[in-house]
DNA sequence: TTGGAATGTCAACATGGCTGACATAAACTG
DNA sequence: CAGTTTATGTCAGCCATGTTGACATTCCAA
């Protein structure tokens, strides 16, 4: 990290354009990002917020309500009611915990992990064409980029996450 | 990185985890992205979308109401709300066409340049603070996966925005 | 002159953020 | 044990921003 290049970081001197290029094409990723999940979730009568949802308990399962909310940064009221509409529809099995009763742990029932998996498959299938068209050398900088771009709090979810060690 | 195999291609074998992984970091990095500008469009009472209008209006000023509706990928309706507020507030100014009278073209007044400017002062310096972590590679592979990204239509216009031919 | 394009407006609705208030149960603490 | 804190759920309402549908106006162009 942060090693000095001589000659080279001359190119981080930036201009007006070229740092409003970078924003629009975060822009325009971002909704190219999304596309393909959200045409998916459209046909179930879902949002984002339960892909995230989705997504999150797919990663960790038998994660807490409140561990949830921590990750997703939103409010209580707002993640019930997606955890409300999931559980109701059977993609999603909340059970109370063993050790602290008061704790729910979030599960995928086999109709969640479907629908996971298709919403995954399709963004995944982006993602990795864009790394295909953009070289593995283009990947590792993407990365850097992106994590140097997350609020601290964010990245030290993002770090302890990482079960990996990558 | 997990397991290595020989030659580079082996970078672009990803397993299911390490493809999630961009998959959080791309939506880590996008909140992060966002959080500056949120915080003081919240001050004001506008949202993103008011912060998207101002931005390229900024951009390509005399830009149309459907030019922008291109850009943004959104109603009219929905784009004529913001706008609305936008204009009556006194930070945006619609000046009816010469050539054809029914266009109005879009231009930021004073007190919307001082908005505009705010915002992406706040956004740059994140992305430029990001880029100074990572470093001038990978920022150049940053750029090449978020263009490989988008859908090709907004890539399209990514394109052809581009007037400074970086 | 007539059709259609560009724009604006009104109404209604949905999603998914938010706050505030309150209930419940369980765990912790003195 | 009593009181406090924690985790969760739920109700009600507000806001920003997306949607569709309907309709008026203006005006270019065939």
């Amino acid at each position: 990290m942060g090693e000095q290049r001589p000659g080279a970081e001359n190119l981080l001197f930036l201009t007006d354009e070229q740092l409003r290029r970078g924003i629009e094409a975060m822009y325009f990723a971002y909704r190219g990002f999304t596309a393909d999940p959200d045409r998916i979730l459209e046909q179930h009568g879902y949002g984002r917020a339960h892909h995230r949802a989705l997504h999150f308990i797919n990663r960790t399962p038998g994660t807490t309500v409140n561990n949830l909310l921590g990750i997703l940064g939103v409010t209580k009221q707002s993640l019930n009611r997606v955890l409300r509409s999931l559980i109701d529809d059977g993609l999603v099995q909340s059970r109370i915990g063993q050790k602290d009763k008061r704790e729910r742990h979030l599960f995928l029932t086999d109709k969640g992990k479907t629908l996971e998996r298709a919403l995954s498959e399709v963004q995944g299938r982006r993602v990795r064409a864009a790394y295909r068209a953009a070289g593995p050398e283009a990947v590792a900088g993407f990365r850097q980029v992106l994590e140097a771009m997350m609020d601290p709090d964010q990245r030290r979810q993002f770090a302890f996450t990482d079960e990996s060690g990558s």
